[in-house]
DNA sequence: AAAATATATCGTATTTTTACGATAAATATA
DNA sequence: TATATTTATCGTAAAAATACGATATATTTT
């Protein structure tokens, strides 16, 4: 899906993950299912169409997204497809982000940078 | 940008403002241009243009995206302009993320969870 | 004031995403 | 086996994103 991108340098396997995670996560319906699978831990199909009030396929399209972008995981029970989280992927975006930028946003209890190295902004 | 979603519930401010950094994120380009600019601190429109082998007028509309969400900011020098990390918002980034999908993710140092309150997938 | 430099914006073409209905596939039930 | 249930996929229309060249704007230099 991500394909070359014509920039100076190439993107690692991980960067290429995490933007795609964050393309995925960009949608807001697609956020939200995110957001009821927290909350009731698994769910059908039926049930997240019932919760976005948007036809079926376009529901299961959406659950493409993020199934292929590893943030959830569906198993079929019987008729019905259950989803849920992908918790051991999401523990790695979330590290991902928390170590994103090392460059930037040194945390606030290390030592407090000296003003010269301020950026032109903010 | 993110308008009303037609879901069961509404997303709040924070909520939306994530999802819409997401989005600006999600594409590769931008993801790119964050990268480095947390290396080179701060750059003017033209050294971003000439990293990204895009066309100016393109890269002026990503980073007018980036702005807008609140990722970069720029700063009109002479007739240039230039752009960094907007630091503080990307630290607001980092924290909403880290506290997000609170009911999934345990911390692997907290309590190790039951095996019965494991979900159905993976 | 004119020319050069740097960037944002405009108009537009192309591609991608999003949404829908219809249909196929797969399982459970009668 | 036939029917009902649930979901994924297909085809397609509409909307949004992406990219470009041309141009406007703003600042510096000559």
């Amino acid at each position: 899906m991500i394909n070359e991108i014509p920039t100076t340098r190439r993107m690692t396997a991980d960067e290429k993950r995490l933007s795609a995670m964050f393309k995925a996560l960009g949608n807001p319906v697609r956020f939200q299912i995110m957001q009821i699978l927290a909350e009731k831990q698994m769910c059908i199909t039926g049930e997240i169409v019932e919760f976005t009030l948007l036809a079926q396929s376009t529901v299961s399209q959406h659950l493409k997204v993020l199934r292929e972008a590893g943030l959830i995981s569906g198993e079929v029970e019987g008729p019905a497809t259950c989803y849920c989280l992908h918790e051991d992927n999401i523990r790695w975006l979330k590290s991902q982000v928390e170590r994103w930028l090392p460059q930037c946003c040194i945390q606030p209890d290390s030592t407090a940078a000296s003003p010269e190295s301020q950026s032109c902004c903010d």
